[in-house]
Formats: structure tokens, C-alpha cells, sequence
DNA sequence: GCATGATCATGC
DNA sequence: GCATGATCATGC
């Protein structure tokens, strides 16, 4: 046996710690445990799958130190649970990377931080999830030994930057999600209500974890499969533009050119071909301007989960629309609680707002652009506000009569629907047509400082 | 003039 | 055929 000892695999060996972890491909851990021959009391085996992995299959002991899983290999195993989406597989969640330590982490630096020293390298092992299931038989789908690439460690050394930076700010309490790109300061507590002190300030803040966001773990998962869906994604800003500017400023770069002109004549000058007429008009001079051929994608855009909306500023200064977000389900509405709410979740990304004032001949002119997330403490009391009161009316039976633009600074319900017939169920088995959320016009415009 | 209710265009 | 993002119509 390779240094010694009983493992099946060297330890201070990548390559065979890979090879080991490749032997799970299409297998389930109770059978690895059967091949191995080893014994798993499954149910009584507290932290489910990665725990189990860790112990039996690897036969490292689970826990929080601070170097990685294999210490000489500088490598960090992590397992993360996959879900079916119509048929594709896609991340069921964030990939948590550690607990911050807000005391500690403000005397870090980048370069030597836990975080890196830590997760530089990482062996994701991803299983399907599926529901009621035993974690023993979950199906290894994916193994992957994962390094960013430099342009993705740029954006995470920028993210990790953002998020010190605002607890060095004594604002540890306002973090969110949606204030960076790819890694995340995500909520990590079974209890909602638990608070941990910060350095710079008496207010106590939620524990939080650092975490690659989901929308990042989809671009791993995409990455390993499917070769087709790679294609149509295009990275916009590479590394070495990167290390001079932070990625949100160079995509403010792209659209400076064209502030001050009509959208007809950015789509003129780009070629865009989009119809004007068309409800896709906006988004397709949007694309032009980051360098898109039609069918591409913005590649860190999609990794980040930043959400595109374009806006359009009446003369009198009100915008013209507001901002829908899909339509739900009233009967799988008043299931949720507000902490795993869609909505909340919606709320949590970040915002990427192209905005056109329209002039006095009532042409769109490219005014500016903004990044932007909602701040915590609105969508803690307004969002959560328009939410409850939505799903009180609806089990009420009430559900015709949801929280109006009127009752609310920031988020209200309004019909989204195809048209009339284009109804839905509610719990009490009335035929209504379909809602969404709505983020009020007026809200986003003071937020944006239009 | 604005809130509210209703519907549209496109892509997958 | 529908989800998604966007836009229109009307009545107060």
C-alpha cells in the first residue's frame, strides 16, 4: 500500500487521490463500501454524504481545520448534491466554502488567506440528489479536480475583496449575496435568528460563509458534460484586464462609447438586427455592446447569475415600466417560508440595470449603466413584508386581492399572464390568472440615483 | 399622471 | 406550448 499505510490511494499523491476519486464515476457509496469492503452504518452516520465520503471512501476525518483535506497535496475535497431540472442536471445549491470569521478575516490579506490557502485546488465529487432517497444511494454524476482559472480567481480575488472590505466597514451585518459576482457571503445557520460579533461595529451580523454561488457551480457542471453548451459562451474580460480594473468598471467601459446616442443608432453602428419593434430590441443592443453574436452569452454574466434588465426613464423623469420577475404557482407560493422563498432568493442576486432616458421626441438615449443589489435591510422588510402579506391573503382565499403598488415602497403583485385565459389554481381550487412580483419602477430609480 | 390590469414577442 | 422579459390600455 502506497506510503504505508492501509489506503487504497498516497494521500501526498494529486493523481492518485484523483484516480481514487474517478472510481466513484456512475457508482453509489454503498456500493464503493461493498468493493472496498468496508462497513458504513449509513443511518446512523450523522452529515450524510460528505461526511460519509470523507470517512469511509477517503478515510480522512471531517472537519474544520484550516489547511485543506489532503494536506501535502494541497487539496480540498468537497461533494455537492446535483438536481434534475427537465431533464438537466444543475447545482441544488451554493458550494460552501467555509465559515467567515469576521474577526480573523480583517487581518488578511489575498495572497495568504485561509480561504486560498485552502481552496486553490478543489476535488468536487457531485451526486444527484433526489428526494427521500438514502444518501447511500445517491449516483456519483461528476468528479472533477477544480483550479479557477485566472480570469474566474480574478473575479473571486475581487469578490473576497468586497466582501473584507465591508466588514472592515464595520457593515458586516448588511452583507448579501448579491454584492459580488461569484463567490458569495452566503447565510450559514439552521437557526435564522443567530447573530456572531463583528470588529468594526456593536450591531451583531448573521453568521455567513464564503461560497461559490450556484450559478458559478453551474458553469463547472456545464463545463464537465456538455461541450455543446460550452460553445455559445463568450468571456468578456480576461485576466490581465483583470488585475488593472475590477470586472464591473471594464463592463462600464464597453457601454461608455455609446452613452449620449439614440438606441437606433447603437444598433446602426453595431449591426444589430433585431427588429425595433421587437420586445428583444433593448437586450439585443445590450449584446452587441459586450461583443455578442447572436446566440452567444456573456459568459461571466451567466457564471455570476447577474440578472440583465433594461430601463427606460420617462421625460418627466418616472421610469416607464416596472420589473417583473416570473410568474408563480399560488399553491407552491404559500408553501414557502420567506428565508427559502423564491422571491428572497430572486432579491439575493445581483442586478445589471442598462437605462435609456427617452428624449423629447420620445427616442431611447442610452443614459448609463448600473450594477446593483438590492440592500439586505429592504429586502428583510419591504420584500418580506409584500411576501407575507401575499401568502397570508392567498391561504385567506383572498388571492384576488394581493398587495397593490400602492402598500409598498419597493415590491408589489400584479397579473403576468399570457392573457385572460391564461389562468392558474389557487389552494382553494379557484381559477385565477397568473401573478408575479413586481419591483416598483420608482423604487429602482431612487436606488440607482436616476 | 399614474396605478392597475392585461397582453405581447421571442426563444427554447 | 410555455417561460421570460417586456410592453400596452384604461380608468380613476
Amino acid at each position: 500500500m502506497p506510503n504505508g499505510t492501509e489506503l487504497p490511494y498516497d494521500p501526498t499523491d494529486r493523481d492518485s487521490i484523483l484516480a481514487h476519486a474517478q472510481r466513484l464515476i456512475g457508482r453509489t457509496l454503498r456500493e464503493m463500501a461493498r468493493d472496498l469492503d468496508v462497513q458504513i452504518d449509513f443511518t446512523s452516520d450523522k452529515g450524510g454524504f460528505g461526511s460519509a465520503l470523507e470517512r469511509h471512501y477517503f478515510r480522512i476525518n471531517p472537519g474544520n481545520k484550516s489547511e485543506p483535506d489532503f494536506e501535502e497535496a494541497g487539496i480540498e475535497l468537497k461533494s455537492t448534491p446535483l438536481k434534475r431540472v427537465r431533464s438537466k442536471l444543475v447545482a441544488k445549491e451554493r458550494l460552501v466554502l467555509g465559515m467567515i470569521d469576521y474577526c480573523a478575516i480583517v487581518g488578511e490579506q489575498w495572497e495568504n488567506s485561509s480561504f486560498l490557502r485552502k481552496n486553490a485546488h478543489l476535488l468536487l465529487v457531485f451526486y444527484l440528489h433526489e428526494p427521500g432517497k438514502d444518501p447511500a444511494d445517491f449516483v456519483i454524476k461528476i468528479v472533477r479536480l477544480w483550479e479557477f482559472p485566472p480570469e474566474d480567481l480574478e473575479i473571486i480575488r475581487q469578490d473576497w475583496h468586497k466582501i473584507v472590505a465591508k466588514i472592515r466597514e464595520g457593515r458586516a451585518h448588511e452583507l448579501s449575496e448579491g454584492d459580488t459576482l461569484y463567490l458569495a457571503a452566503c447565510t450559514k445557520s439552521a437557526d435564522s435568528s443567530k447573530r456572531t460579533k463583528q470588529p468594526y461595529s456593536s450591531v451583531p451580523a448573521k453568521p455567513r460563509a464564503l461560497a461559490l454561488k450556484a450559478s458559478y457551480m453551474n458553469s463547472i457542471i456545464r463545463d464537465s458534460l456538455e461541450r455543446r453548451e460550452k460553445a455559445g459562451l463568450r468571456p468578456l474580460v480576461d485576466a490581465q484586464e483583470l488585475s488593472k480594473t475590477d470586472f464591473e468598471s471594464a463592463i462600464a467601459e464597453r457601454f461608455a462609447p455609446y452613452i449620449g446616442k439614440t438606441a437606433d443608432e447603437i444598433a446602426g453602428l453595431l449591426g444589430v438586427k433585431a427588429s425595433r419593434s421587437s420586445k428583444g430590441y433593448f437586450a439585443s443592443i445590450t449584446d452587441a455592446i459586450l461583443g455578442l453574436s447572436p446566440g452567444e452569452r456573456a459568459a461571466e454574466f451567466e457564471k455570476a447569475g447577474l440578472v440583465v434588465r433594461t430601463m427606460r426613464i420617462l421625460p418627466s423623469g418616472r421610469p416607464k415600466e416596472d420589473i417583473s420577475f416570473r410568474a408563480f404557482d399560488y399553491r407552491k407560493l404559500v408553501e414557502q417560508t420567506w428565508e427559502e422563498s423564491d422571491l428572497r432568493e430572486e432579491l439575493s442576486k445581483r442586478f445589471f440595470f442598462v437605462i435609456y432616458r427617452l428624449n423629447a421626441s420620445g427616442a431611447p438615449v442610452l443614459a448609463a449603466t448600473r450594477f446593483w443589489s438590492m440592500p439586505l435591510n429592504d429586502v428583510e422588510t419591504h420584500a418580506r413584508a409584500c411576501f407575507e402579506e401575499t401568502v397570508l391573503r392567498i391561504r385567506e382565499d383572498r388571492a384576488e386581492y394581493l398587495p397593490r403598488k400602492s402598500d409598498n415602497p419597493a415590491v408589489h403583485v400584479r397579473p403576468h399572464a399570457r392573457d385572460s385565459r391564461d389562468v392558474i389554481e389557487t389552494p382553494s381550487g379557484k381559477k385565477l390568472c397568473k401573478k408575479s412580483f413586481w419591483l416598483n419602477g420608482s423604487y429602482i430609480k431612487d436606488q440607482l440615483g436616476l
